[in-house]
DNA sequence: TGGAATTTTGCGGGGTACGAATATTTGCGT
DNA sequence: ACGCAAATATTCGTACCCCGCAAAATTCCA
């Protein structure tokens, strides 16, 4: 195998030396290729900045990413993973909705600086933001989300016994999750008034269990949240 | 303006000579790119084989699009500029869903094989699955459904009379129909005994729209929809 | 402990992206 | 029709990126 390959690299598998030393490597450089991206903006990272941050060289970066955006959006798929795995964790007796959005609350809504009392940083804050705008990154981030996706298919057809290969509903739901997800956590990110995580999650997947039902607006007004 | 720039570049707007001469070229280069991509493989096309293609000189290739990737991907945002379109011109009278519906079979399924009377060509599809599967495109096809998803979310703001700044619920609707729409491609696409386009649809969006209801399995085997 | 399996590393080559300067084309006023 | 100004295309040069390959270093396990 060749260091970062696809092969069963899955966060929790081997204990040996060997597998601990090589997450723990694909962890710093990722860590460290978010941290120079925040810090200076992704065009003024070099990925040898990257593979000395995380103290491996040049060469060893591209056995684990297959370049600085994929190395950036590392993170985000391993939180994705998490959330499936505490979905197929949820007791069976949960509705659903409910269990997703358990899981959803549980792994990702960790650490958030509304939530917990962190120091937000104004200047890190800032230079995230930042981040998730860059054009060159969006890519990796959408492409981190299908995965989400996937394994959120995998994860509710499991939960409802449904054959994710011969009916959609699996593959619906976890595509309408992830991107309510994606559109909450947007919102979460660019509130002024700071608005908890929680509330906006349950509001949209409320809409969603409610089959996003058309707003009858009567004259002039839009209806309020 | 530097030829390819964001500025207002949208498909239909200046009728000079200037203007369209940029749209031919930016087709030529998008179309030049797909082309040789489904033949050979992204790996063997070189952004001078494109240029070549489109008879321009190998710069200028990076005048409009920032890699292969982007100009592969041209095609599909174009696409769904049209969805949004489209959905903006359905008569006020029919209600939401139906007239995403039309919307997207109006402007998505034409052209595809079981629906016309096209050559399906084998070659030609099955370097076309090859393309849609490659790892450094589908990033970019991914972004595409994002700038998507940002048109209809404009359109259907403005259809149900919504401010998308407050409300999520454009925004919801959009992620879920873009999300729906994906699926059902990839299920069309792969299907062995062709489906048609349209029942795929209207089933995904039915389920969309009743909620995604739990399909409750009774003892041992899954509900068929 | 010794050899097998795995990973890291340096080197080299083919390509890509883009800034800057220059040439060319188009739009437009007179 | 002419010629100037703005927009666009091209040429050139540079820094960087990605990856194949094979040698060196590390870890595993019997």
């Amino acid at each position: 195998m060749n260091a970062g390959d696809a092969g069963e690299d899955r966060a929790g598998s081997g204990s040996g030396l060997r597998e601990r030393k090589k997450r723990e490597t694909r962890t710093a450089l990722s860590w460290a290729a978010i941290r120079l991206t925040v810090e200076r903006g992704l065009a003024n990272v070099r990925t040898e900045d990257i593979a000395a941050e995380a103290g491996v060289s040049p060469r060893t970066f591209n056995n684990y990413f297959s370049g600085k955006a994929e190395a950036v959006a590392a993170r985000q798929i391993e939180r994705g993973r998490q959330i499936a795995e505490e979905l197929r964790a949820r007791p069976e007796s949960e509705p659903l909705w409910e269990a997703v959005t358990n899981a959803v609350l549980e792994r990702f809504a960790l650490g958030l600086p509304t939530d917990a009392g962190k120091a937000p940083d104004e200047h890190w804050t800032a230079g995230v933001r930042v981040m998730l705008g860059e054009p060159a990154l969006q890519g990796e981030f959408f492409k981190a989300a299908g995965v989400t996706k996937a394994e959120l298919t995998r994860a509710v057809a499991e939960r409802t016994g449904t054959d994710a290969g011969r009916e959609m509903y699996p593959e619906l739901v976890a595509a309408a999750v992830t991107g309510a997800v994606t559109v909450v956590s947007e919102r979460y990110v660019a509130a002024d008034p700071p608005v908890p995580f929680e509330e906006l999650l349950r509001d949209a997947f409320g809409q969603l269990a409610a089959g996003l039902p058309e707003p009858r607006r009567k004259k002039g007004r839009g209806s309020s949240a």
